[in-house]
DNA sequence: GGTTAGTTGAGAAAGCTTCTCAACTGGCAC
DNA sequence: GTGCCAGTTGAGAAGCTTTCTCAACTAACC
């Protein structure tokens, strides 16, 4: 079974319905190394579904972002960018180079919430951590140290 | 000498020119505690200087931004807002109450940075933290109590 | 196959941000 | 203080992005 038939079961036992729409849009999320705008899931989707229309773009985002499936991606400029989420608790890194994201799940904020509050005095509750930086190509490419040609 | 008139010499030694529009815009974001949308900062200006313009807003936001006296916060919804940063590397905590935005130094993300190196293979050189939560009387008003750990 | 509540596309509307351009002005030289 | 001029400004238009509306459609369940 495909991660994409796996997450399309795993919304339909949520309760979600699973249209041609949804699906495609998914579909999109899923083929995507990068963080899409809802534009670029529209033309992607389209692909799938020739008819699918941006207010439903912009409604499906809404809707997996509130049941988890998707994180928001907050970039420099442009409009608002999402990426599909595939654990509970993750955060991601973008590559400044070609765009492309990855998740990971270590988390070790401890020390800086406990900083934070002692200097603010504020009862944190949630975080929010994006890093930044160079893929493994986008790095190799910079330095000249290919490993391969 | 005022935080505002400290921060406008700043400028002006930056090679900035500091105009009744920048200075009500400033001194806006100085008076407030809070993350400040482009409309409220107009708003907030406009006691000061009454025939600012909303892209007099935009404008200064994008230059004091890029030159770091501004920092971006990233609120679920609605429009973006920006925050004074006072120090050259801070990170913000938003109380979810209130909306107050409050600025600390502590920032221990060796542990992390160093596992989303190990899980991704990127290279990171930029991150950006915010937490969200409770100031101290929001908090203190949920609970009832005063002071309670 | 039939039913129905939830979903959809198109286009309009609303909201946010940027652009344009003539008028204005802060900072500097004197 | 006065004059100069490059940088800045406001208003409104333009260009985006996002949300709303509503009749038509359809996935899920029987």
């Amino acid at each position: 079974m495909t991660g994409l038939e796996q997450l399309l079961d795993k919304l339909r036992s949520d309760g979600v319905r699973v249209t041609r729409q949804r699906r495609a849009i998914l579909s999109a999320l899923c083929r995507s190394t990068d963080a899409l705008t809802p534009q670029r899931i529209l033309e992607e989707g389209r692909k799938e579904c020739g008819d699918l229309g941006l207010a439903t773009v912009y409604r499906a985002i809404e809707l997996l972002q509130s049941d988890g499936y998707l994180r928001r991606v907050y970039e420099i400029d442009g409009p608002e960018s999402v990426v599909l989420s595939m654990s509970a608790h993750g955060h991601h890194v973008l590559c400044t180079g070609c765009g492309r994201v990855a998740e990971f799940s270590t988390c070790e904020l401890a020390k800086t919430i406990e900083g934070a509050r002692r200097e603010t005095g504020f009862v944190i509750s949630q975080h929010h951590l994006e890093l930044r930086g160079l893929c493994e190509n986008c790095a190799n490419r910079s330095t000249g140290v290919a490993r391969e040609g």
